[in-house]
DNA sequence: ACACTAGATACCGACGGTTGGTCGGTTGCA
DNA sequence: TGCAACCGACCAACCGTCGGTATCTAGTGT
């Protein structure tokens, strides 16, 4: 097998398995047999579980980087500040089958270590473009901010928290109950926007999620088909199930 | 020996440990040992390694909840509000030598757990305080705010990653230069302040925080000397040391 | 007041099943 | 010939269990 291939492989073989059952659930027996492969083997790629997980991380965080870097240089500080905000929602709209599995379980008992892996690595990523953005905006005197980074640390915070309430659209979507489930979203994200507003020190309606238009705009690609096909759980309680086969 | 005294014994002994190994570095024979004890009898007193963890985490809340249940009842909204946030600060400035324990190591990699353990503790505790007060400002009219539980997971998730700070000045403070770290904590605080008045629509100094004089009032009580004379790990390095013997 | 029993509580330590990780050996391609 | 990819038996360590023991209390009959 081509030398990247297998790798790739049992990335995509753990990616499945975390996602549908856990860290600690899984075993690296477990992803053995999904991806077909030795125990030799897999250490001849991996050099330990955690750094299965690193690779993991590392291949989620790959797609966050090209969306940060396609932050638009043009224009004042807030309408860059708009396009990234705008941009950041498009992506997570398009790639939401993708991000359904990876959430969905993130968020459980069981699941810290990932949760807190996956957040870092978005911090390392998206921070430094939001601060340099604010305090841009800030000299220019378009914003007027406290503080650059507390500020730019909420934006993230409330960013990574609200996957929680799109976790609920998304499986809500699936059983017939849209409308009032993108209600709610679109009401936890003009929230934000308003909040966001007063932290920059402009008039309310200025950054984009506060405009209900532009934030149904953006949530547009939205779907909740995803594939089901494999043993992807049922996210309305909170027990995390183990690892073995369905009842 | 007593019921409740061999429990808190093992309590003890698995603070210690956590606080200078990690959560998952430490095995529950190594508890085990510190408390003189045997796996019955362990096993007896918890159900599991988690339940020991759980049971940390409980005490550690203990505190907290008093402190919560302090909040006056007396003034307008944001009277309370300042006297729950400048009790809160009080709180953690006199139990510093204990906090820098926890923070300190929970921080580090591979105590994720402890850490997301924690937040979600004082989360239960602290939010639903907030979020009342919150509320209870904005129908007085004493506030402006966007939204109240949004607005309350910003204060609390401002003053959990201000531990952040706090661990460096506490450092710092045992090596002597304390004024300047200090003054850092301040002008972290003083913004977070000034943060909070532009959510509630408040007048620049309005929230305690804000206000130099009162935040050196609340962090009055801080200091750096804590019991250093069993293995309390340097916080220098970012790498958590192994649980062997120390070189 | 005393002896005896029953049961619960606190505790012990050997044992088992599982897991992450190692290592010498094998295959196949350049 | 050499090297990367891969195999699978094996190891040490860990969590949790289980049968058994000591101690203390409550109840009972005399």
């Amino acid at each position: 097998m081509a030398p990247g291939a297998r790798r790739e492989a049992i990335l995509d073989a753990a990616h499945g398995l975390f996602t549908a059952h856990g860290w600690e659930a899984v075993t690296v027996a477990n992803v053995l047999e999904a991806a077909g492969l030795s125990k030799g083997g897999f250490y001849h790629h991996f050099s330990s579980k955690e750094d299965l997980l690193s690779g993991l991380i590392a291949r989620f965080a790959e797609h966050a980087i090209r969306a940060a870097q396609a932050t638009p240089s043009s224009g004042d500080a807030l309408a860059r500040l708009n396009g990234f905000l705008i941009g950041s929602a498009r992506w997570t709209a398009d790639n939401s089958d993708d991000l359904r599995g990876i959430v969905e379980i993130v968020s459980r008992p069981g699941n810290e270590i990932l949760l807190r892996r996956i957040c870092d690595a978005e911090e390392m990523i998206v921070l430094p473009v939001l601060v340099q953005i604010i305090r841009e905006g800030a000299s220019e005197g378009t914003f007027d901010t406290v503080d650059a980074e507390i500020t730019a640390k909420i934006m993230l915070r409330l960013a990574q928290e609200r996957r929680e309430s799109l976790v609920e659209v998304l499986c809500l979507t699936r059983k017939g109950n849209i409308a009032a489930a993108m209600d709610r979203l679109v009401a936890r994200m003009q929230s934000e926007g308003r909040i966001f507003d007063r932290l920059l020190g402009l008039p309310p309606g200025s950054v984009a999620m506060s405009n209900p238009l532009e934030c149904r705009r953006m949530l547009s690609g939205l779907r909740g088909s995803g594939r089901n096909g494999d043993g992807l759980v049922e996210p309305s309680g909170k027990e995390i199930q183990p690892f073995g086969e369905a009842s």
